[in-house]
DNA sequence: CGACAAACGAAACGCTGTGTAGCGTTTCAT
DNA sequence: ATGAAACGCTACACAGCGTTTCGTTTGTCG
């Protein structure tokens, strides 16, 4: 049921899109134009502005659209390896075309909070609360103390992910950083009283 | 032993940082143009462009300059409550009209990386290390487990703050929030042995 | 088939900011 | 005094943004 009117052309909207990704990839959202987009797209301005009021939109549809930001949905017996699992797919994701992009629409965030809100709560917030399960989850199986408080963990857990992506101290995908991470997150960094074996 | 000529005005410049500082504080990097600095300073345009090659270097030099970026340099007989006046500095400096700067410069960074390896070697390396000898004291006496590894704990800690800072999951200034950080990070998530009594 | 509605592309506008050049002025060392 | 170098001011060419105008195309409905 659609009036009357020319249909909008989805090849259009793909092109710019594709276009719009690309172009973030190469560039970052800096050096980001809405004409380098109509160039690229075979597209005339007229077209990106009458679908998206600025770039910034622009810019997250494309990534939203285009990005793996899907995260696997691990379930096994064990919520330590399947906290493992999240968190390499989201490192692998940060360390390829994908985390250059992200860390583009993040930081242009900084001046443009609505942009921001919606990475956070389509992107951010979900995949915050897969954790979350995770580790209610280990809590319930006796694999984490029961008072260990969630949130601070996944905090923990995702931030060192975002600030290898956006200072750059170090690869996202340094060989055996996930695992020596992790492994200490949950090991804690006191000594362990000693009494019969060490702990693990 | 000064070549002829006029030398350069200290007062032009020190203007011209403040003027720099301000706006970024106000707008953000975004939003930040040499025109609005030359305007606010009451210099000339001209005489920016001739110190400074653009926007990010003038950006990163106005944040050096002005920020209280100094970290306190704590030395008590715990390393733990070292730890924990550092973090605190800096969370309160984040928190505030720095932090704003901050998050603008690290955006500007990820299209100029010279600028943020500025940032990095300047401001973020001096912090870990830091924090790292800070560590290595409480491995030495005993505070914290010998086989340590001291950078994953330094990254977990500033990993947090970046992304509060960047991200906004949650403020900075959340009241109680970095003494859970601190002692879960130390603690650990795995259960304790029961043995005695429980650890710490 | 014809009228209409809506999307499309091309071109241009005013605005703002960039970065450079020229010019006269000011301040200092020699 | 002279010259070097910094200063402020004005002007300019250029790029990108966001918007508007206009003519064209593509669909639906009567």
């Amino acid at each position: 049921m659609r009036g009357p009117g020319r249909p909008r052309s989805d090849q259009a909207r793909d092109a710019i899109l594709d276009a719009a990704f690309q172009l973030l990839e190469e560039n970052g959202l800096e050096r980001f134009t809405i004409e380098g987009v109509a160039a690229r797209s075979g597209t005339a301005k007229t077209t990106i502005y009458r679908w998206w009021p600025g770039k910034g939109a622009l810019a997250m549809e494309a990534l939203l659209a285009h990005a793996e930001l899907t995260v696997p949905i691990p379930h096994t017996a064990s919520a330590v390896s399947d906290l493992r699992t999240v968190l390499d797919g989201i490192a692998r994701s940060f360390a390829g075309a994908t985390g250059r992009v992200v860390a583009s629409i993040v930081l242009a965030g900084q001046n443009d909070p609505p942009t921001l809100k919606v990475y956070h709560d389509k992107v951010v917030e979900p995949r915050r609360q897969r954790l979350r399960d995770i580790i209610e989850r280990g809590k319930r199986n006796g694999e984490f103390r029961p008072d260990l408080h969630v949130e601070t963990l996944v905090e923990a857990m995702y931030g060192a992910l975002y600030t290898r992506l956006l200072i750059r101290f170090s690869p996202l995908d340094e060989p055996g950083w996930m695992d020596r991470h992790i492994n200490q997150l949950l090991e804690g960094a006191l000594p362990r009283p000693l009494c019969g074996q060490g702990a693990k």
